[in-house]
Order: structure tokens, then C-alpha cells, then sequence
DNA sequence: ATAATTTATACAAACGATTGCGTAACCGAT
DNA sequence: ATCGGTTACGCAATCGTTTGTATAAATTAT
């Protein structure tokens, strides 16, 4: 058994009440008192058991970070910068993996719910939202991170994935390509809809073609890129322009392209939004959307953390970061 | 303040006991009271306060994960594969990053002592090794993961580093190198001292050059694998082959080899240990060491399990998964 | 009909910490 | 010598759940 502060006291011949006031830094105790306890309890290697604490004091110092697939460089490095974050302030982190599954998803909130988190970082499914809400009724504080709901009022820490779109679209048109295809990602997600919205914007505004058939794809797997390019490339008049919205899915389509013995740029240009540190030496660099995701992991703890110590619920707030669009050359003029 | 028990049992006109049993799936207890009790607490979006629970119970259903660094994919997919055996068996997962500074990890189990998690899975910095000890000495379950202490007996899960380097020496003698760098990750690790073993092993066999300064870097950053590039590369004989141990620094080493103007593997050829899933798609597809890390998640976690479950302590298992060797296009014959 | 057994429930203690309140001992001032 | 104030501590309640034991009611056996 773990020692307590029971078996502190008795040592020191004090009761457990006092050895609290010396572990805590409390007042109304004897210097002396105090540096004997913290000496016999550093001795013992005593730990003090958190869940007590926490229990009596309804704070965990744990928060929850939910995202679908902490393998992705995407959701990992926001983890990372999460974690830091947290770290230096004093908190835990529990990570929930839902792998896109709706159902893990409200499984995984109703579990952090009932080990009273102080507060949650999700990036979600977006299939339902219920659960969501019960969770912002119950008060406890939440930032959605990357995806948003529509008909959720809450935090969030989002990109500006239209625009980024757009402005990709734009540069694309600029090199002269008509015929550009969109490899998308699960269509019901925020991000995914809006970098379409962009997409369909410069195609209505610089009158490309426009074709059902150029729009491919609805997964994040790589898998689903890799389907998703085979697709595109095996339309009687392929595109001559892809924009990608996904990491894997990228990778995907290149290996399409490869198998069919094509090369990037000659036959046909990229833009990804991928973020992944080897973006910049894949066979061809990548012409890429990324995002600051140190940044906008920091920026979602920071907006948490405000919230957790507010004593008053306040206002939600709205935190759009900005995409970097990087040219490398995976984009050629035609 | 959240609904309790109490609260349940007010409504249902029983006692919480009575609450907990129908909850909890506890015989004694009259079929329709159980009914009515457990339509009352989903009416009422009761969660139990696993706080409460654990206390009591000194079951926490948490396990900890304790990486230098989750954005790095090596680890990044350990965490998720841990992360998803643990959700099929009921548990959480508190993540900890150490930024492989030792000082954060002692605080970090520390940490997770008090929390009470119920088992440890650790990639330890390996300068110190007493917390390690404590933690052990307390009996609480812990597997370590990838790397491994001399002088400390435990759980481990661990690739046959010092083989595999072997053998991709041997690949690159037979292609003819007879001068290979080595870059090196932090020393002091021991899969680096053991990837650097196999390395000098061969050196010897095969009665290689043999210089200290051939070896390179010290670090798994990609800066520090940049600079180690560089250093290799400016040797007045460099090496015409590379083994790098790591998956940063082998992109940062890919980056020192183009910014001189040379290519892979025309000037120089390459093999890393690296696991990423863009390493066939990069600039030269690189032949690699990879790991299973799926499997070695899977593998801490089950064997962390056995001892969480376990009534007794059982005796320390050390489970050595197989490496997988990937040729590509990175090596040439020279 | 009575005793023995089973069933369904409640009571109360316990887990290990924190916190409001009470108090003995000591202090200096009158 | 008495008083008011301060200091340093302890008492006891509390957080929400689980669990061993007690008990009233219902059922079965004799």
C-alpha cells in the first residue's frame, strides 16, 4: 500500500492536517513543523495520491485531447505542442484515438466526462454533435480544434482553409491550368467543405472546367488517396492540376501517379495541404498548404486554460489562424 | 455540480447502494428496480465520478505513455496502436512528452505515481534510471518500450537493433562500399549503442575504413542530422555510404546531401532507420530499417495488461520484435 | 404453523486528502 | 493579574463511490 499522510503524521507526530499545511505551502505553520514533515515525506518517497485530491478539491489538473488519428503528423503535432503547453502549466493530458468513429468519439467524451476532465481539446467526427453539447451544458470548458460545427456555438481554433484554397486554385490558374481536380477528404468535415467551397469558388469565378467527375474522394486514408488519383487520372480527359486536402491522401495520389508512369510536374501539377516535415524532399517537393500547428495547438490550450480558470463562464471565442502556402515544384506552367 | 448518485436514489426512492448495483451489474437486486434506476440515471445524463471510484476501488483504469517525443512518427504510431489496444480494454491513456529532457520525466512519473495509473509504458532519456527503480519498486507494472536499461531488470519491448545494422552494412559491402558513416543518434541511448555495435561490428568483420570520423551527431533531431550530414560530407574522404540511425536526422541528412549538390544514390548512397510512411516517395526512395510499430504497441500494452491483471507479480518478459529491411532506391553498387 | 433459507434492500465504514472552525498556549499591553 | 490578540495546531466533516454486514420481507421446507 501507498503511503499516506496518515503514516507522515504519525511519524512526525503531528496530525495529517499539519502535514497537509506543510506540503501545500500553507499558513499557521512552524517553519520547523514544516521543513521536518517535507523532510520525512521526501525520506518516504512519499507521493500524494492525486485522486484523493482531486476528488475533495473537484480540480484533476487533466485535460482531455480527442482527435481521429494521432499518427497523423497533423493531429500529433498539435498533440505535441498540447502537451508542452500543458505540461508547463500543470496539467495532464489524456489523448483519446477515435479513428473517425462517431461512436468511439461519444464513448471517449462520456468516459472524460465521468473522470471530470477540467476541460477538452477536440478535433471531431462530425457526424453528430449531441455529445458536444451535452458537454458545453455541463459547463465544463472545450475548444474545438481544426473542425467546426455549423449549428455549435463554442471555442474553437480553426484555418482559414476557403481562402487558402482559393489563393491555391488561383495560383494554379495563374500557370494556366483549366482542368484542375479536388481530392477530397470525408466530405461532411468542416475543413473539407470549406476547402471545397474554395475550390467551386475559383472554378465559378475563373470559369475552369467544371465536371462532377474532377471531385474524387472521401476518406483521409491513404488508401482512399491512392483510389481517389487513380480515378482522376483514369478520366477520358484527366485534370492537369490537382489540389489535395489531406496528408495521407497526398501521398496516396503520388503513389498513383507513380504506378502509372507518370512524373510530377511533367504530366501533372500537385498542391497538397500536407503537413509533414518531409513534404520538401518527397521524388517531387511538394507545392503544399500548411498549417502552424505548434501555433494552433498553444493557442487552444491557451484559450482552454482561460476558461478552466475563469471563475465566470465567458464569451466563446473564435481563433482563425493562418495557413502558409509554400511553393516548391510540383507545379508546372502549362 | 454533477448529478450523484445520491441524486439517483432520491428520485428512485432506494439507497445509493441499491443505485450502485443496478448500475454495476450487481447481483442482489430486483429486476424492475434495476430497470427503473438505470432509466432515471440515462435520464438524467448520469455520469459516475470515476474519481470517486478509483479512490475507492484503487483502480484507476489508466495507463501512462511516457515518449521524448510524440510528433515524431516513430512514436506518434506506438502512442496510437497503445492507444487503441487500451480503449478495447477500458482504459485511458495519459500522455506525457519529455522532449528527451531527463528532468521532465522524473517529474513525469513522479507525477503519474500519484495519479495512481495503474501501469506505465515508458521510451525512457536513459540518464538516470532511480525513478525507474522506484516506480519498479513499488510494484507497479511498467514495460519499457524501445529502449532498454543495462542495469535495470524489467519489462522491455524492444527491435534487434545491433542485427539489423548488421545486416545493412553487409547489404552495403556487398554493393561494394568500403567507407560508410555512421549517424549516430544521442549515445547514450541503447538502441543508438546498439545500432553502433552492429555498425562497428562490421567494420570489423568485413575490415572496413575505419575512422571515428566516420561516426557522426549526437542528437535525433533534424538539425542535428543536417549538421552530421554536412560534417560526413566534408570530410577530405567522405564516405560513399550513410547508415543513419533515425528518422529526423535522415531527412536532415537528405537535406545536407542536396544543398551540396549531390544525389542519391548517384554520390552517395543511403540507408536509414527511419519509419515514416513517406519514405518510399521520397526525392530517392530510401532503402530503410523499419520497425513493426504497430506491433510493438500492441505487444507493451498486452504485456502490461497480463501484469496489471495478474494477482501476483510475475516474472520480467522481454519481447524482441523483428525489424524489417526495405530496399529501395537509396544504395547503388560501386 | 413454525423454522430455515433466500432475496432484496439499507446501514455504515472506508478510501486519502482538504477545509472551516475550535482551542490551547503564548505573547505583550494594561 | 487580567485581557485581547496571535500563533500553531487538531477535530470533524466532507467529497461520491464501493463493500461487508445487518435486516426485513418473502419463500421454502418440515
Amino acid at each position: 500500500m501507498p503511503i499516506t499522510m496518515k503514516d507522515i503524521a504519525n511519524e512526525a507526530g503531528v496530525s495529517v492536517v499539519t502535514v497537509s499545511r506543510a506540503l501545500n505551502n500553507k499558513p499557521d505553520i512552524e517553519e520547523n513543523t514544516k521543513k521536518r514533515i517535507i523532510s520525512i515525506a521526501e525520506k518516504a518517497h512519499y507521493r500524494p495520491n492525486q485522486l484523493a485530491r482531486s476528488f475533495r478539491t473537484k480540480k484533476t489538473n487533466t485535460i482531455g485531447l480527442i482527435v481521429p488519428d494521432i499518427s497523423n503528423p497533423f493531429f500529433s503535432r498539435i498533440a505535441m505542442s498540447i502537451e508542452i503547453e500543458s505540461y508547463a502549466a500543470g496539467y495532464n493530458l489524456v489523448v483519446c484515438n477515435t479513428n473517425e468513429d462517431q461512436e468511439i468519439e461519444i464513448q471517449s467524451v462520456y468516459n472524460l466526462i465521468g473522470r471530470r476532465i477540467d476541460g477538452l481539446i477536440i478535433a471531431p467526427v462530425q457526424n453528430k454533435s449531441q455529445h458536444i453539447v451535452e458537454f458545453i451544458e455541463k459547463k465544463i470548458p472545450i475548444v474545438l480544434i481544426d473542425r467546426c460545427f455549423d449549428d455549435v456555438d463554442t471555442n474553437v481554433v480553426i484555418s482559414d482553409n476557403k481562402d487558402s484554397a482559393f489563393k491555391a486554385m488561383t495560383y494554379l490558374v495563374k500557370l494556366g491550368h483549366r482542368r484542375i481536380g479536388f481530392v477530397s477528404g470525408r466530405k461532411n468535415l468542416s475543413t473539407v467543405r470549406n476547402r471545397r467551397s474554395g475550390y467551386l469558388e475559383a472554378v465559378q469565378k475563373f470559369h475552369l472546367d467544371e465536371n462532377q467527375n474532377l471531385i474524387a474522394g472521401n476518406s483521409f486514408t491513404f488508401q482512399s488517396g491512392y483510389e481517389a488519383g487513380l480515378k482522376l487520372l483514369s478520366l477520358p480527359n484527366p485534370p492537369t492540376a490537382l489540389l489535395i486536402s489531406g496528408n495521407m491522401i497526398t501521398i496516396g495520389v503520388m503513389k498513383a501517379i507513380l504506378e502509372r508512369g507518370l512524373s510530377i510536374p511533367k504530366d501533372i501539377s500537385l498542391i497538397g495541404f500536407i503537413d509533414n516535415y518531409c513534404a520538401p524532399y518527397l521524388i517531387c517537393p511538394l507545392t503544399s498548404i500548411s498549417h502552424p500547428l505548434q501555433e494552433m495547438g498553444k493557442q487552444a490550450f491557451k484559450l482552454l486554460l482561460k476558461n478552466i480558470e475563469s471563475k465566470k463562464t465567458i464569451p466563446f471565442s473564435k481563433v482563425i489562424v493562418e495557413t502558409q502556402f509554400n511553393i516548391r515544384q510540383s507545379c508546372r506552367e502549362i
